[in-house]
DNA sequence: CCCTGATTCGC
DNA sequence: GCGAATCAGG
């Protein structure tokens, strides 16, 4: 489709109503909005209340035309970080502390477990309690869960509770 | 992701 | 001159 010169006044007509490029080309028909776009630049009457203009842009350096076509390198695929979630919630409930009390911020230990349980905005808020290895965060129920939140199905046999017990033993740094 | 106009440059 | 590709924003 070329830009007749009823075409060419139509498009100024619309442009100057403040029409988008875009609403342009679909009025007018055959043209993509890029092509109303081009005529408006070489017609000289661009600017008008631009809605996305704050600043000048420096220009572009060079662009590789697709007629060259030349592949460019395929970017690494970005490993998933892959996180376990920390929980919010917890299914056990909390122990019961030799004095009587649940395991509270203040009556927490290193050797006890940090599980979470409750609201932490809230007065009943508790921690699992049980015992823990020192320089692990969670008993070995939680510490499950906290590191295999995704686990389909436990497995049974000695084999996979060896493989529990290895990985509910593992350290993490944060 | 949708949209906007702006720009470059092979054709 | 044309407009697709691309960019820079909203």
């Amino acid at each position: 489709m070329a830009w007749t010169d009823e075409r060419v006044e139509e498009l100024k007509k619309l442009w100057s109503e403040g029409l988008s490029a875009s609403q342009i080309a679909k009025q007018l028909g055959g043209v993509t909005r890029n092509a109303v776009i081009g005529k408006v630049h070489r017609l000289g009457l661009s600017g008008r209340a631009t809605p996305s203009r704050p600043a000048r842009r420096p220009a572009k350096p060079s662009r590789p035309r697709t007629t060259t076509a030349s592949i460019e390198p395929v970017r690494a695929a970005r490993p998933a970080p892959s996180v376990p979630a920390a929980p919010l919630t917890a299914p056990m409930e909390p122990a019961v502390l030799p004095s009587g009390e649940f395991a509270t911020v203040l009556t927490l230990k290193d050797s006890m477990c940090k599980w979470p349980i409750g609201d932490p905005s809230q007065s009943s808020f508790r921690f699992c309690g049980r015992k823990a290895d020192p320089s692990a965060a969670y008993c070995d129920a939680h510490a499950n869960m906290a590191y295999q939140p995704s686990q389909k199905r436990r497995r049974t046999g000695e084999a996979a509770a060896a493989l529990n017990s290895i990985t509910a033993t593992r350290r993490y740094n944060f």
